[in-house]
RNA sequence: GUGGAUGUAGCUCAAGCGGUUAGAGCGCCAGACUGUGGAUCUGGAGGCUGUGGGUUCAAGUCCCAUCAUCCACCCCA
C-alpha cells in the first residue's frame, strides 16, 4: 500500500504556496514597520514549559499535545502555540536587560492533536507578536492595530474585533466565586458540558453556544463588572487608545480565552464564512507569564494569527493576490543540433538574472510552443537553424504573437528593456 | 474523545433490483501540422472501485471492520 500523509496535515503545492509567500511578506513588512524583530524558537520544547506556561488544566495541554520521550527519557512536546517558547527564550537570554520594551514576532508551524475540521489541522501555522516589559494600555492598542492592519493590507473585509478584560487573578477569583454562586441553583438547566465546566473552568460557561445555557447566563455576572480599580482603569484607558487609533470594536463581556496565562485585556478577531472555527486571530495580556516560567516579573501582551484560517477567509471573499505571474522566457530549439545552442542561450539568460527554461528533448517546434504557452511565459526565444546562420535568434511575444529577429548579442538588453 | 456524511482515472462525476470487458467530460501524452502556441479532429496512456474480511454461482453495488476526507461537538488560531 502506498504511504499516505498522516491525518490532519497537508502539503502546500506551488500554486498555493505563492499565496503563503505573499502573506508571509506582508507579515514581515508590517512587523518591521512597527518595530518588531523576528525570533525563531525550536519546534519542540520540554513538556514542562507548556504545562507551566499554557496551563496544565487547559485542553491544549491536557489532551492535545504531541508528547514523546527522547532517548534519555525526558519528556518533549511539539509546540502547541508560540507564546510559551518566546517567553522561555526571553528568560533564557536575559532579555529583561535589553532596552524595554522588547518587541518580537514569530511565524511558523504549531501542533495540536485535535480532530481535523474546517479551519483546524494537526499541523497549522501561526504568526504572532509579543511585547515584553511594558504594561501600558497603549501597547495593547498597538498590537491590536497591527493585527487589524495585517488584515487590511491583505484586503480582507468583513472582520469584527471583540474585546474584553478578564482581569488580574484577584478580580478573576472574585468573579468566579460570584458566577458559581449565581449559577449553582440553576445547575439543572445547564447542558452536560456546562455542568462539567462549572467544576473545571467556570469561566468557560460564558462561552457556551447552547441556547438554554445562554438564556440562563444573560443576567449572570461577567468579568468586566468585577474588575479591580487597576484593571478597570487599564481597560478604560485601552478604549481611549483604540479611539485615538480610530479602531471600532465590540465589547463582548462573554469573551473568554482558552489559555490560562491571559490577564486583563483579551481580544479576538472573527470572520464569518470559514465554518465553525471563526476566530482568525486572537490575543491578550499575560502579565504573570514570565514570572510563572521562572523569569523576573515582566508584563507582556501579544496575539496569534491562524494563517490557514486567514487564507480561507481571503478565499471565501474571492480575494486573489497579485499574480506571481510566470514571468520569464522559454527557449525553443528548431532543427538538428540546435539543442546545444539553445542551452547556451538559456544559460546566458539565467546568468543575467532572467528566468529561463527550455525543452530538453528536442521535441517539435509546435510542441515546444505549446509548452511555452501552457507555462504562461511572456517571451519565447526561438533558436533555429535559419536564425543561427545569420547570427540571430527570433524573439516572440506570446500575448500578441509578434515576432522579430534580433542579433544574439542584443537579446538580453532587449528583454531587459521590455520587462519594464 | 463524541456524532453525521462521503470514499470509483490526475480532477469533476456515471454505472437499473447484485449480472459478462467499470464509462464520460476536463486534464495529460502524441498525431493530423518534419518552422510557429490558444481552435478543431483523431488516437494513446492512465483503475487491485481507499484497505481488509464476509455473504453470494456472481460484489463498484449488500454486511462488518479499518483507514482517510468533509462537516459539526468538545476545544481553539
Amino acid at each position: 500500500m502506498r504511504v499516505k500523509k498522516p491525518r490532519g496535515v497537508f502539503d502546500i503545492l506551488p500554486d498555493k504556496l505563492e499565496k503563503w509567500q505573499h502573506l508571509e511578506g506582508v507579515v514581515r513588512d508590517l512587523a518591521h514597520v512597527y518595530g518588531y524583530r523576528e525570533i525563531r524558537t525550536p519546534i519542540f520544547e520540554f513538556t514542562e514549559l507548556f504545562q507551566r506556561g499554557v496551563g496544565e488544566e487547559t485542553d491544549i495541554v491536557a489532551k492535545e499535545m504531541y508528547t514523546f520521550p527522547d532517548r534519555r527519557g525526558r519528556s518533549l512536546s511539539l509546540r502547541p502555540e508560540g507564546t510559551a517558547a518566546v517567553v522561555r527564550a526571553f528568560i533564557e537570554h536575559n532579555m529583561h536587560a535589553w532596552p524595554q520594551p522588547v518587541k518580537l514576532y514569530y511565524i511558523g508551524p504549531m501542533f495540536r492533536y485535535d480532530r481535523p475540521q474546517a479551519g483546524r489541522y494537526r499541523q497549522f501555522h501561526q504568526f504572532g507578536v509579543e511585547v515584553f516589559g511594558c504594561a501600558e494600555p497603549a501597547v495593547d492598542a498597538e498590537v491590536i492595530k497591527l493585527l487589524l492592519q495585517f488584515y487590511e493590507v491583505l484586503g480582507l473585509k468583513g472582520i469584527s474585533l471583540e474585546i474584553s478584560s478578564v482581569g488580574c487573578p484577584k478580580c478573576r477569583n472574585e468573579f468566579t466565586d460570584a458566577l458559581v454562586s449565581y449559577i449553582r441553583p440553576q445547575t439543572a438547566g445547564l447542558c452536560k458540558d456546562c455542568r462539567n465546566r462549572l467544576h473545571r473552568n467556570p469561566l468557560r460557561l460564558l462561552d457556551c453556544k447552547e441556547p438554554g445555557c445562554r438564556g440562563l447566563l444573560t443576567e449572570a455576572p461577567v468579568p468586566l463588572n468585577y474588575l479591580c480599580p487597576v484593571c478597570a482603569a487599564h481597560f478604560a484607558a485601552l478604549r481611549n487608545e483604540l479611539l485615538a487609533l480610530n479602531i471600532s470594536y465590540n465589547i463582548n463581556p462573554h469573551l473568554v480565552r482558552g489559555l490560562d496565562y491571559y490577564t486583563g485585556t483579551s481580544f479576538e478577531v472573527m470572520h464569518a464564512g470559514i465554518g465553525a472555527q471563526n476566530a482568525i486571530g486572537a490575543g491578550g495580556r499575560y502579565d504573570n507569564l514570565v514570572q510563572t516560567c521562572g523569569g523576573p516579573p515582566t508584563p507582556g501582551v501579544g496575539f496569534a494569527v491562524g494563517i490557514e484560517r486567514t487564507l480561507m477567509a481571503l478565499q471565501d471573499q474571492g480575494i486573489g493576490f497579485p499574480d506571481a505571474a510566470q514571468e520569464g522566457v522559454f527557449v525553443v530549439s528548431v532543427g538538428e543540433g540546435t539543442l546545444r545552442h539553445a542551452l547556451r542561450v538559456v544559460q546566458a539568460l539565467r546568468e543575467a538574472g532572467i528566468r529561463a527554461d527550455r525543452d530538453y528533448a528536442g521535441r517539435g517546434l509546435k510542441t515546444q510552443l505549446k509548452q511555452a504557452h501552457r507555462r504562461g511565459v511572456k517571451w519565447v526565444v526561438i533558436v533555429g537553424e535559419e536564425e543561427i546562420s545569420r547570427g540571430n535568434v527570433a524573439l516572440r511575444a506570446m500575448d500578441t504573437g509578434e515576432q522579430i529577429e534580433v542579433n544574439e548579442s542584443e537579446l538580453i538588453p532587449r528583454l531587459r528593456a521590455w520587462r519594464a
